[in-house]
DNA sequence: TTAAATTTTTAGACTAATCTAAAAATTAAT
DNA sequence: ATTAATTTTTAGATTAGTCTAAAAATTTAA
């Protein structure tokens, strides 16, 4: 039986696959090292370790990339933290912006029966508070295709499903203005000064947002 | 801001408070070895690192004694293990025998609101699935009722806690037999012909004691 | 297309936690 | 009360993860 992951590791793993967002994008020391609060070389020792246990592809200066086994490996503790992040906001009552710290923690957990159960009480959900996708116990993601606000022209429409990063500020920020994942938004105008964009939301009525704020929407056709 | 402990230095502590029932107690190099499966050369260092912190207190070839803020420490850890499998009882349909694995990694979690909020889910439990209480956030152990160790069956454990009355004769008695409150005790044996009882105490081995002793005794359930 | 800037790697050292082997202190026994 | 057995500590090494400083490789730009 092969050696389970130490929390390091994992940590790596994570940081490489959330880095990386398709198979194809490698991703480099200096961005590994700024992800994970460490330095080049501390990152440049470790990728050689996890690229001798087979779970990235690496080749000297070109940055590295997951294996089979290490997206399997991420895309469970992902899976992890993320229905961690649902018990802690449905069941526990925290808020949006508390839980990431805390599912830091939990997502390391070893427990396959535990992960299971935990899914099965929360109902399977397919979301977690902040609208990124859940992995199914096969590690695999179901949702459609999602771009960012400011990715958007005029008239086009959508639904709130996600934010980019956990920025705590920014997620209370979102909250003091009324913005909530499933929201119905569109686009009503794009300044191309300043990429601002007017929005209408809902029921909120129209309302400005910065380009600081776009970039870290994700909006999709439906859920 | 005091730095928190480490995993390994929790597990210590843990260790500690549960070999050592009472205050007086020691707890051996050797016993602590044994109990955290590693070897006592690495516990001997381990001591002298948990002093240096006041977590404990230490005599060279004496053994070691929780002090005030290790105790204190010791109760939070335990409070967790014991809420985390509430929880994966209660919750997540594990059976009893079934959580003590999975529990031994949460109650590392830190996090004093999610412990609290848990807490306060599971509606404030006063006993695990095993029957052993749960500290309160304070660190308060609510003890079950005690019984006499004369109504104890084979195998029944608990801490001795009191004596019916308080005769002279029975109090130095139990001195010269080294029998103290707070003394972990593990009925062995009971003899139906006469109703004495041979029981296992903490450190002193086994011994026996008449019915006129036993009927004396208040015993409740261990920490 | 060389020089400058940047990125990445190597070299060497440090800390925490562990081990084995051996020495020292304590306790038990003859 | 010495000797024997046990317990505990020291000494020295090892591994994982980290760091700083400096060297090497690559990329960017003049």
């Amino acid at each position: 039986m092969k050696k389970s992951l130490s929390l390091t590791e994992e940590n790596y793993i994570k940081a490489i696959f959330q880095i990386g967002t398709t198979p194809e994008s490698n991703v480099s020391t200096n961005a590994l090292a700024d992800n994970l609060q460490t330095k080049p070389a501390t990152v440049s020792d470790m990728i050689k370790k996890l690229s001798h246990k087979k779970l990235i592809f690496y080749e000297k200066y070109k940055g590295v990339t997951l294996s089979a086994s290490g997206s399997k490996e991420a895309l469970k503790i992902i899976r992890k933290h993320r229905l961690w992040e649902v018990f802690l906001v449905n069941h526990l009552n925290f808020k949006w912006d508390q839980v990431h710290e805390i599912a830091e923690q939990l997502e390391h957990i070893k427990s396959s029966e535990l992960v299971n159960r935990l899914d099965d009480f929360l109902g399977n959900p397919t979301i977690d508070p902040h609208g990124d996708p859940i992995p199914d116990a096969n590690g695999q993601v179901q949702l459609g295709p999602s771009k960012l606000l400011s990715e958007m022209t005029s008239h086009e429409n959508g639904i709130i499903v996600g934010v980019k990063n956990e920025d705590p500020l920014l997620l209370q920020h979102l909250d003091k203005i009324n913005v909530r994942l499933g929201l119905h938004i569109e686009v009503t105008e794009v300044n191309d000064f300043d990429q601002s964009i007017q929005v209408k939301l809902a029921d909120l009525g129209t309302m400005f947002l910065s380009e600081k704020i776009t970039s870290q929407i994700l909006i999709a056709k439906n859920l």
